[in-house]
DNA sequence: TTCGAAAGTTAGCGTACATTTACACCGATC
DNA sequence: GATCGGTGTAAATGTACGCTAACTTTCGAA
């Protein structure tokens, strides 16, 4: 309708895509549906995009700089190495309220292995994403918070491991997938894992906000 | 080609159907494929189910099983309590070669939510597996192999996050995604996490040759 | 004021795909 | 040896979708 810029409209358009990949899956989201949800005729996406390839993969890389900028600015305001930590669990995107959505476009683009430009995108968001977190856990085992009983790397895998099988649990709408009828969550086990046997003297409750808030 | 008796024919076009919709998806897989593999025309797919959704679900109900029996297969062939947790650990139908392939059915069907049909045969397979791995791990608390420190139930759903997770990692091919440089692996610190403490002194490797065999 | 580049539109092309219609063949039962 | 139920096929139908060609509108700079 309005018209705008060329680097507008892009951005636009990409912002479309996402939500769009992410409720529809890449086989599943039409390029009529993403014109129309973004106010357009067809042909602007391919004044802007050369196919519906390029562009989910454009959306790919755009969700994993979300993902991580999210991630990080959860990790820059909690400055206590205990807080930082419990986000570092709690702020994952696959598992928050905000990036879960999203992060449904990197899960369906894990399907699209079959495609070797999707692969490499997506391959290099994980490792991405693997270098994030192993930066953070080896932080954290600097400062002696937890034990360096396993290497930052693999505890890294662990947790990302974790993460995405959680977040593909989640939309399913399984009740108490991730907690038990005591109330202790899947959480509270990998914190302990991380912490060693500290979790148990540490103890308080991983903070339920971070779940809610972006 | 050869003539086949109603039923006959109906499980090998589901066995195809499982392998195609396993590689390609189920977007990605046609009528057209899956008749050529079967060595049939299309019309006689259309003679045995509904339509390529029925196909598709009763497919996810046939993974289902074959996950579910391997696994059990699995464990029964494993006396030693020990074992029988290695075994539960390590031949998660996610993690082993052999079912690997297969899993990705049920990954593709976790994508498709939005289809309330598919949403509860998923719904039902999750939760048929999570009953079997929580009676699992309550079996092994009584025998006092594990600590009873988390209920079986959480314990169960953290064990297929991260097999989830796991199997989702496996086919993009990052190199080192579940050891370190030390050899140290994702599993080991499972065990870890299951066996409490005692993970240090019970301490032998998780065997090796379950990855491989079915 | 004009004019040209950039942003947008209408209308369709070609194709791939799920599904169907109409017909042929086989083999057992009477 | 005719008939009937069941297994199979060839060919087509409708439609949804990715993508494009040709044309129009808007806007800012000269």
């Amino acid at each position: 309708m309005t018209r705008l810029p060329a680097a507008k409209r892009r951005e636009q358009l990409l912002d479309t895509a996402v939500a769009l990949f992410a409720e529809k899956g890449y086989g599943g989201a039409t390029t009529a549906e993403l014109a129309k949800a973004a106010g357009v005729t067809e042909p602007i996406i391919y004044r802007h995009f050369e196919s519906k390839k390029t562009l989910f993969i454009a959306a790919i890389e755009r969700t994993g700089e979300m993902v991580t900028q999210t991630w990080e600015r959860q990790m820059r305001t909690a400055h206590d190495p205990a807080h930082r930590l419990r986000r570092l669990i709690g702020a994952n995107p696959m598992v928050m309220e905000r990036g879960r959505g999203f992060y449904r476009v990197i899960v369906q683009a894990m399907m699209e292995i079959a495609d070797p430009d999707i692969l490499a995108a997506i391959q290099e968001h994980i490792i991405s994403l693997h270098r994030f977190v192993a930066r953070e856990v080896a932080l954290a085992q600097d400062e002696g918070h937890v034990s360096k009983y396993y290497s930052p790397e693999i505890t890294a895998w662990t947790l990302l491991h974790l993460g995405l099988g959680y977040g593909m649990m989640e939309p399913l709408g399984i009740k108490g997938h991730a907690e038990d009828e005591r109330g202790v969550r899947v959480r509270d086990l990998i914190e302990r894992l991380m912490l060693g046997d500290k979790a148990r003297t540490t103890g308080e409750r991983a903070e339920r906000s971070v779940h809610h808030d972006d």
